[in-house]
DNA sequence: CTTTTATTTATAATCATTCTAAATTTAGAA
DNA sequence: TTCTAAATTTAGAATGATTATAAATAAAAG
């Protein structure tokens, strides 16, 4: 979840035009508690435009990764980037057998980019701070199929 | 940089054969600071394993993965995964115009696998702490093309 | 040695992502 | 408005990393 407004901001602030695509790739974004995929965007907007292409979606998606206001998380089980519109500081856990991704709070992420840029003189872009591992009931699942 | 008795450790615990292919892709792991894909290890290797495939490249990573004796990196500017025989908690910064990945410890990052444990649930198999951004000298060049 | 099972290999298949060129839209000027 | 140039979108082809498959090989256990 972020703010829209900051995502077509930093479009627009980067010389890029508005467009209707454009807009509402980022109001799925910015509204999304999901780390939606580029085929999930796809696939919601279709409905609401009908021509909508793949390149565009990965042209946005690229732009605003490049600007610093989205982040990639990568593939998570799957084998699919997934994107998070978040960029405030938090740990992303996802489960390698059912592929959900869940977001935490916490203490010492937040202290990780001033800790970085000092350390290496980097212009940092994003961060990619995913945990993976089995959810509760992957682990249940995978006790009763191996006993 | 890891252990080499840890890799293959983890494979005999598994119940897995100790091939010479996977010695041989477990030393290059942990003999490695750099972040290898699955091509740089077949390259590597190559020469030494005439008949070496690539697939068994992915399905000994995929093992030790699932292990969790090394991490998944993911993509870093380029479109090939990266891994790290790594396990012990530290910030890998990627500079998405050059593809280097350089490793930065980190206090705050020590800590992080107690809290998350202790907040989810999950059963943490590794993590991919990947900042990107842009590296000292490709924000010199970027610099120099804009103005 | 023989049998059984795991592993490797070569190759084909898959599929996410990128590229390309044509069509469309946009912003701004006239 | 209308025109024009540049940016963007689109459809579809191309790319290339990864995965699947089936045959060949190697290892373990008797």
């Amino acid at each position: 979840m972020s703010d829209l407004n900051t995502l077509t901001s930093a479009l627009h602030g980067a010389g890029m035009r508005i467009t209707p695509q454009r807009v509402a790739i980022c109001e799925l974004l910015a509204s999304s508690d999901e780390h939606p995929t580029a085929a999930n965007i796809y696939d919601e907007l279709k409905p609401r435009f009908a021509s909508l292409s793949l390149a565009t979606v990965y042209n946005t998606l690229d732009a605003l990764v490049g600007l610093g206001v989205v982040n990639v998380l990568g593939h998570a089980g799957d084998d699919t980037v997934h994107y998070d519109a978040d960029t405030a500081p938090h740990v992303n856990l996802a489960c390698i057998s059912c592929s959900k991704i869940i977001d935490i709070p916490s203490e010492h992420v937040t202290h990780l980019d001033e800790e970085i840029t000092s350390a290496s003189g980097y212009k940092l872009l994003g961060a990619r701070v995913l945990y993976y591992g089995l959810c509760p009931s992957c682990q249940k699942k995978q006790a009763t199929r191996t006993q």
